[in-house]
DNA sequence: CCTACCGATCGGTAGG
DNA sequence: CCTACCGATCGGTAGG
């Protein structure tokens, strides 16, 4: 029932009804708004799940019209991989000036191990820490030739944890293999995301304190007995 | 453009063209199609994610039509919560029956965390077992309402692992809060999900082991040096 | 449990 | 970046 007869243009809208106030030149094109939909885009691929959040959701998040989304991202697939990569690249930054500080200051493995665990926080819990959780739990969302590039991002990541842990397991203060203790140190740091309440729960550092409580056998085992 | 006129019966579709073979009686309503349901569906949520997976996927999955599932289940949540919920109570029972082993074996502390660990990756990672993940990872999709009303079998699946967590605390064997400690075990354990591969990975008992390794700092510290 | 269907929504696009 | 729109899909339902 398609019709080739349009109605009387004055039939078909008003003229300019929009309340949302225009947009000044500066605020245009300068890369920002880019960046808007990526942020709301982590926010609500959080909280509501890929899926579950449309497009045009994140179009109003950030007052576009529902098609202005695809101007900046091809389609919501490339969103996606978009946030997660962000997230990986800024969690990978961040906890390699970690290394970089530690190494500096010529800690030992067990403060090393403290210093890992405190930015694994920082980067999971901190504020504006949406990105790496939507990596963390879309995973599924992505197509196999995404999986691969952010693939490398996440060896990079773990790789990180390796020397540390190793000087751990050889001094005898961690009791697990190497690669078994990676995989569930980082699942009990990361499954916090599922519980962690700012407002209510620790501080990182209570948390941090807790984890290398839980992992590290007595630093000074028979030395310094309970009292 | 709804017509109150139908076209001639002969024009509108052929006698029985279907190649499903018919059911037999006692195929029908002895609930085993609901049970059928609840299991394609628990592993199709996990595999692509509650939102990404449709009722008409699932109805395929069991050889059902598009329309069926709905006789069996109110609403696709009601579907969700449905395989939830018997995720959860099959995971309580599993627990609560290795307790009960436990405490008629006069097992120490240590040994019932292990006992403790043993099951909960038996009920994450053994056969068949998509039910839990499934209330893990779609936790965001149920409606406020059945939150609750899981949310009391959680609690008391978590309640399960207090006596023996104290013990362990006030034993100075486990140096972490019991909340924390609860939180950060579980997590550990629970991670196992994202990267527990059967064929590739450890059993089940080398990885308790590695958890309790983990966990637990030296039982005979001091009395039994590392050689 | 099937048939036939509806209403709503959604990702995406043409053209400006 | 907006307007106006399309094609496809999906949860759900009436009636049998």
């Amino acid at each position: 029932m398609k019709s080739d007869i349009a109605p009387p243009a004055a039939d078909r809208k008003p003229k300019r009804a929009r309340g949302r106030p225009r947009k000044t030149i500066d605020e245009r094109d300068d890369g920002n708004r880019r960046q808007a939909l990526l942020s709301s885009a982590a926010r609500l691929f959080r909280r509501k799940g890929f899926d579950a959040t449309t497009t045009r959701d994140i179009a109003a998040a950030v007052g576009m019209q529902s098609g202005s989304p695809f101007y900046h991202f091809k389609s919501k697939d490339a969103l996606l991989y978009a946030v997660m990569e962000e997230g990986m690249r800024s969690a990978l930054a961040h906890q390699q000036a970690a290394a970089q500080t530690v190494a500096s200051a010529g800690l030992n493995p067990t403060q090393c191990l403290r210093v890992l665990i405190t930015a694994h926080f920082e980067v999971l819990l901190g504020p504006g820490s949406d990105f790496v959780p939507v990596m963390l739990y879309e995973w599924r969302s992505l197509a196999p030739r995404q999986h691969k590039a952010l693939g490398v991002l996440i060896a990079e990541y773990e790789a990180l944890w390796l020397p540390t842990l190793t000087a751990l397991h050889d001094s005898g203060e961690l009791r697990t293999p190497v690669r078994l203790a990676r995989l569930l140190i980082l699942g009990a740091l990361t499954w916090s995301v599922q519980w962690y309440d700012p407002k209510k729960s620790a501080s990182l550092q209570d948390l941090s304190d807790a984890a290398m409580n839980l992992f590290i056998g007595h630093g000074a085992c028979a030395a310094v007995p309970r009292s």
